[in-house]
DNA sequence: CTTGACCTTCCCGTGACTGGAACCCCCATT
DNA sequence: AATGGGGGTTCCAGTCACGGGAAGGTCAAG
């Protein structure tokens, strides 16, 4: 299969599918031609990355992630450890964009929106003065 | 004042307050010595600036609400708009987490974490296979 | 006169790609 | 044989909002 097949059936991107094999995420073999051919694991292992990205891991959870789906002697703690750590990260940033998210909606209903000028947004932005 | 007792008020690094000049978002004065003089209005701005980013909004949103906070006939509306599509974007963003979050876990919560290698967030990722 | 805390500019690195240029390969049609 | 089009390849630059660090100028204190 060339990048292009395997971009159809992974829904990624054939740059960072290339990408991916740049930071030796994935080891696609090469034909003659210079064209990368990709195995049935190369494509497994691309859909598996495309999924832990889409949870929101980093590219180095991924690759300790993907480590550990190929050791076969693995212990789920360490899996768990990894997924819980990145939990955490996602909670704390909810938290802040929540709070962002509270003092926005609060200040939008304050302000008017019309055509003169007067505007809590931007009191509150300049500091109340 | 310099940098470092601007840097002291407004609670931004020294770093960041040089990139804010750089891309011409505050202009202060220059001493002989090429010493960077700042003004309270400088000074007044670089705190709008920091508030502005702690609710999340662009440099280039900041650059148009700092306008906006300069410009005595400005309309609340053009205020209002740029708040309301960065609430937007925050939401969906937030969405977004919280997809990750529920998802990531159930997956935690099924997840034994012992020395076993069997590890359902491993499955998941891995397609189910 | 030296120390040390400031300040300056400049350049590189971050994360995870994306866009684009310049070029090669292969098949089909004219 | 030439051409066209749709693959593929590499490499370089840009994104966003800075942060780190080098190399060097400035200034007040001891």
């Amino acid at each position: 299969m060339n990048i292009g097949d395997v971009s159809a059936r992974t829904g990624l991107p054939a740059k960072t599918i290339r990408y991916y094999e740049d930071i030796d995420l994935i080891k696609p073999l090469r034909d003659d031609n210079g064209y990368r051919r990709f195995r049935d694991q190369d494509v497994h292992k691309l859909n598996f990355l495309g999924r832990a990205r889409a949870l929101g891991f980093t590219i180095e959870d991924c690759r300790t992630l993907l480590a550990l789906y190929e050791d076969e002697t693995r212990a789920s703690a360490d899996v768990k450890r990894v997924a819980r750590d990145h939990l955490a990260q996602i909670e704390a940033k909810i938290a802040d964009l929540n709070a962002m998210r509270d003092t926005l909606s609060h200040l939008i209903d304050a302000c008017a929106g019309d055509d003169r000028p007067d505007c809590p947004i931007l009191k509150d932005l300049g500091g109340k003065g």
